[in-house]
DNA sequence: CCCATTTCTTAATCTAGGTTATTGGAACAG
DNA sequence: CTGTTCCAATAACCTAGATTAAGAAATGGG
């Protein structure tokens, strides 16, 4: 199994030993899973991080009329997990399901508190990956007030360019917060007009 | 100057010893703002967090409409600050501005490196801070994408009944979303028909 | 290759929520 | 007490985006 990807991910913010590295890695498992399957479901406890390798993970949760939402699209190099589920060790409702056949490591919540006790610096790291999470997602709250469907469709264009072509669009409208149809009239305007 | 709630609020997640909340209180500055006065403005960088003793505090936006739109209010024990420009130390686009006559501490941002440093279980503390702030704000924006206008504003009733007959209604349509005339106009309905 | 399933597009109609404008109170300063 | 400023309420009208429906185009499995 090869850890570079990982590792690399870590360096970003905090430097291992190689003793450190080699202990973290022992924690980890290594997985695959086939595109439309589910790695964790609604009403289930998340009992891990999710680390991926490549492929493309989502996170999306299912309202009382049956429509999905999109909270996150977690391509290589990206975390993901249920987070509220994660800190409260209760039921959650976020679903996570492999949009392409992805590979992915898991980063269990027990290994993840001894990762703290026995490399502190985790502490700092995982510090780090919920402040840029929060930013980016209290950023997405005030587009939501703030901006109108194509403007946000314009915008995700621009800030996720390699997720463009890969995914489905229904789930692009899924993650804009419009129908599918709306999303499509939306594009078709704008390829009229410029 | 009274530090107990701070220390209060601390001892939720981490324990210091008399020696370290010393420390930590030594590097806190006291401060008073009446009601409707900016602590942070739109373009300035953010240089410290704060964390309000009494009173309220909001934080908003304003969009190229004029339109604004708050992103969370501060009441007594929590904290704030504009978590974007502290990381990047970039110009921010939020505003604090005190909704009540408010007293709060200031934790500058050399100083909350300087605390890491000394008292790593800072780094703990913080990361459960905005871990839980950010499990609140991805639950906000989840509901902004599946609950209708007046189910937001029953939630907000449920979650927030202390805020509710404190904050000047206009605030709370401008948390929820919505304009101040069509939040009205769901009030009217709601006290209708039950 | 073919059939089945999913995804995308288009169009007609509908509605939650926005816009604009007017009114009556509260708060507050002078 | 009186003019001013801010805030809430109501109502008539307007629009972005939802809903429904139906066909076209991809995709995928055997």
């Amino acid at each position: 199994m090869d850890f570079a990807p990982i590792l690399k991910n870590i360096s970003k913010h905090i430097t291992l030993t190689p003793d450190e590295a080699q202990r973290f890695v022992s924690m980890l498992e290594y997985k695959q899973v086939k595109a439309r399957k589910l790695l964790l479901q609604e009403g289930e406890v998340c009992k891990s991080s999710y680390f991926v390798i490549s492929g493309c993970l989502r996170g999306y949760t299912v309202d009382k009329n049956g429509i999905e939402h999109v909270l996150n699209f977690a391509p290589a190099d990206w975390w993901i997990g249920d987070i509220y589920s994660i800190i409260t060790q209760k039921p959650g409702m976020l679903n996570i399901e492999a949009i392409e056949d992805t590979e992915y490591l898991i980063l269990s919540m027990a290994n993840q508190e001894k990762l703290y006790l026995e490399i502190p610096k985790f502490e700092r790291f995982f510090r780090i990956i919920i402040q840029n999470y929060l930013v980016a997602n209290q950023q997405r709250l005030i587009d939501s007030m703030s901006l109108s469907a194509s403007e946000r469709y314009l915008n995700f264009c621009k800030v996720y360019p390699s997720l463009i072509n890969r995914l489905p669009q229904k789930q692009i409208a899924a993650y804009l917060g419009v129908t599918p149809e709306f999303l499509s009239k939306l594009k078709s305007k704008l390829n009229k007009k410029p």
